[in-house]
Parts: structure tokens; sequence; C-alpha cells
RNA sequence: GGUGGGAUGGGUGAGUGGCUGAAACCAACAGUUUGCUAAACUGUCGUACGGGUAACUGUACCGCGAGUUCGAAUCUCGCUCCCACCGCCA
């Protein structure tokens, strides 16, 4: 959510940014700074009376204790009055704080200087690329066919105990999954990223918090009985580990990583590129978190973009980094890099990461400040990316290291499988 | 699931109707002292929002929401959460 401050100093500034979504928010930017107005004179005058009412109520107080009891009556009078306008101020001021906010709610971060105009995937700009794209003298099989020909993952079995999305894993495929979830936390531990176990559900003010809520309800699992929400990624339970929190100075920058699987409902999106383990309603992600100054969020966004680079380096898998454009950003981003890796099999790119830089929007939300050395408070920035989410890495593994015989383990790996070829 | 207890500022914790935005202690910060550390002493020390160039000032907040009252941290009602013990259980 954006700070009503900003919208009240940098009008022009967040109507032109938001243009780069290929949004026009002039209208409700203006409709907003109009109820704003409304709201402070209100509650200004809501204040006076206020004041009013507690001094009269105190010189009420010594009336009656100096025994003057009529004197005392009159002024009680007088206060009957002022407390109908209070209510009814009061109620204004409150019907104008909630439209405002509702009104806050439906505006999407301002994108970053940096952030290219666009409107779809197209205009996303590739920033690099990396690895070779493997070529086969065989006729190469996509990962679905190999993961039934080896037995690595069973999508049957998942939907006659489950449902559609909730893949077994088997065996070596098993395996596979264990060995890349401790790669990836080993290399964030290295990294310097303090590693968490969370829960995997989270009450309603954590949704709210990270913005899964009131928004998107319907993406992720509620559990009705207990009125909590099934984690659609690790960043909820670890970025609400700071909401509420004062950070008592400016010197910190806070690194947290957490291994989780992940919920989704993906409602609404059937039918397109869900084949095998290209989209699942369960899938399995190791996610970063950082929360910044703000003078040192550029820096942290390149920091885990290099990370990232790094595991799929390590991991031999051929990958370009994408800066997005506003149109194809998320709604709390202000900034934001995916990766895609190469399925050869599948002949297409798949996005395996997403790293953003939220600025203050979520902080916001969150409630997650820091004192300056003048003890000033202000909103921290928060960032997150996936380091890494494990389907779709499992399925480019699998069709890009395929033989006619077996299917090779890059050799970062060997050492967590205990295996080197399925 | 049952019974009982509780929720006050960074922490412990006092506070049963006005003198309380809140004692005291601890922690933290600044200063004095000091070869260094420590100790001692002095001072500062909640958050949000509004008004004001500023100094400053107003309002709200003692888990949350209503109510009683001229006036509520304090009284009443509802809710949430936490703790202890019992039951069940990995």
């Amino acid at each position: 959510m954006l700070e009503i401050q900003r919208i009240r100093t940098e009008r022009d500034v967040i109507i032109a940014s938001l243009a780069k979504r290929n949004i026009h928010v002039e209208n409700v930017i203006d409709e907003i700074i109009e109820l704003d107005q409304q709201w402070r004179s209100n509650k200004k005058e809501l204040e006076d009376i206020s004041a009013e009412l507690n001094q009269i109520a105190r010189k009420i107080g010594e009336l009656f204790q100096s025994g003057q009891q009529a004197a005392a009556a009159e002024l009680k009078e007088k206060n009957q009055l002022l407390k109908t306008q209070e209510t009814t101020l009061k109620s204004k001021v409150e019907a104008l704080d909630a439209e405002i906010t509702s009104l806050l709610y439906t505006i999407p971060n301002v994108p970053n200087a940096e952030v290219p105009h666009g409107k779809e995937p197209a205009d996303n700009v590739e920033v690099s690329s990396s690895g070779t794209i493997p070529s086969f003298n065989f006729e190469a099989l996509p990962h679905w066919d190999l993961a039934k020909k080896y037995e690595l993952i069973d999508f049957e079995l998942g939907v006659k105990v489950t449902g559609a999305g909730f893949p077994f894993y088997r065996g070596k495929g098993a395996k596979l999954q264990r060995a890349l979830i401790n790669f990836f936390l080993e290399e964030a531990t290295q990294a310097g990223y303090e590693e968490f176990m969370a829960p995997l559900l989270v009450n309603e003010a954590s949704g709210i918090g990270t913005g899964q809520l009131p928004d998107k309800e319907g993406q992720m699992y509620h559990s009705t009985a207990d009125d909590l929400y099934l984690i659609p990624t690790a960043e909820v339970p670890l970025t609400n580990i700071y909401r509420d929190v004062l950070l008592p100075n400016a010197d910190f920058s806070i690194k947290l990583t957490g291994y989780t699987p992940c919920f989704r409902r993906e409602a609404g999106s059937y039918g397109k590129d869900v084949r095998g383990l290209n989209r699942l309603h369960q899938f399995d992600k190791v996610e970063i978190v950082r929360i910044e100054h703000p003078d040192n969020s550029a820096a942290a966004l390149d920091e885990m973009v290099q990370h990232v680079a790094a595991l799929l380096d390590k991991l031999e898998l051929p990958y370009r980094i994408l800066r997005l454009c506003g149109g194809d950003m998320g709604f709390a981003s202000a900034m934001t890099y995916d990766f895609e890796v190469y399925s050869a099999a599948q002949d297409k790119w798949l996005e395996v990461s997403s790293v953003s830089r939220f600025d203050t929007f979520q902080a916001n939300r969150l409630k997650l400040r820091f004192k300056d050395d003048n003890k000033k408070t202000h909103l921290c920035h928060t960032l997150n990316g996936s380091a890494l989410a494990l389907p779709r890495i499992v399925a480019s593994l699998l069709e890009n290291n395929q033989t006619e015989n077996g299917i090779n383990i890059p050799s970062v790996l060997q050492a967590y499988t205990g295996f080197k070829s399925i």
C-alpha cells in the first residue's frame, strides 16, 4: 500500500510512473487527495472538540471537589451538545478514512525508474543469458515422460490421493527433491541468510501483511474451521516475523531463508502450461527474504540476483534474466527480475525465480520501521526472491540432462543425491 | 475437549473513576568521572496521526470491540489471544 503522505507530495511522479504498468490512476489519485483534504479538516475539527470536552470534564471534576454542584450541572449540559457533535464528526472521519484506505488498496506499487514500459511478457527486457542450450541426436522426451519412464514422479497417484497438481515424488525423484532443497539452503546459508523452518499455516493478519489478503483471497487454501491459510510461499511467514516491528537503529541488514512447501489454488489458470511440473497446487521452494535500509535495497536486489544466477550456473542450466516491464510486474513490486531456464524437450523458457524489491509497499502494511540516528522513524524496504522453486528446475534438469540410457545429475548435486545418474 | 489464571511502554511490574501517557526497577542512549574497562553520578528515553517554517502543540492508544459516566488503564458486556493443570495424542 502506498503511503498517503507520498500521494500528497508526489502526485505527478506517481501518476507518470504507474503509467508504465499501463494503468491510469489520475482519477483515483485525485479522488484520494480530495478525500484526504476532507479527512484532515474534519479531523482537525474533531480534535478541537475533543480537546474542549477534555477541558470541560476536568473543570467539572474541580467544581465537584469544591462543592459547586450547580455550576457543574451547567457545564454538564454544555457537554451534551458538544458530545453529539463529536459523535457525528467521529463517524464522518472514520468513514472517510475507510474510503481512503480502500482506494489505496487498489493502487499497485510505483515502478522503479529503471523499470521498462510495457504491458505484456513480450515487453520484458532480457538483461543477460548464460549457458548453452543442449541439442540431442535422439528424440528428447518431455519431463512427464521421463518421470514415468524412470519412475520419478507419479501424477496419477497424486490425483487418486488428493487431486490434480499434487504429485508424488518417488525413489530417485524424491531424493532429487531433497537434494535440491539441501543444496539451495546450504548455498543461502553460505551467503549469510539465516535458515528458518516456518509454519505452513498463517493467520489472517499475516496474509494482509504481505498483501495476499484481501486482494488475492481466492489464491490461498483456507482452513475455515480455524480461519488459517496455507502459505503460497515462505515469503508470508518469513516476512511477517517483522510485522509490527520497530527496529531500534538504522544499522541493520536482515537476511532470512527458508524451505517450505507452497500451496496455490491457481484459480483461473487451468488449461495453459499446466502439464507435468509446469504448474502445481503444491510445490517446494527455498525463499530468500531481506529487510533493508532504503539506501541499501538497490544493492541488496543486485546481490540476490547474483545469488540466484550462481545457483543456476552451478546446476549448469541455460538461463536468461529478464527485467520485467511495468505491465508484467506483480502488484506489490517496485522492480522484478525473472529467471527463466530453458527446457530442451518442451522447447521453451520456464520461469524458475522471481526476485523483487518492494521498497516501502509491504513495510507500510506490515508496519515495519526503523529509527534513524535522529530518532525519526522510517519504513524499511523489503525484498524477496525464489532461490529456487523446485518443479521447473526438476523439469529442466531432467529434460536437458537426458541421454538415451539415463539422466545425468549435475556434479554439484551428486554429493546431495548420492547418485550420479538416474 | 475440561477447569482455572492472565493480557499495562524494549523487559519486569505498580496502578479499582479525575492529581496517570501512565510509578518503580532493569535495559538502552547521551554526558561527567576515567590510563582502559568497570563502577558511580546526572540527564534522556512509547507509538501513530493532525496543526505549525520551527520551537511547540492537539488528539488517540494500557489485547480488540461496544457500553456506563461530565470524566475510564481502572466499572459492565462481547470477542481474541496467551499461560497453567487435567484429558487425548505425534
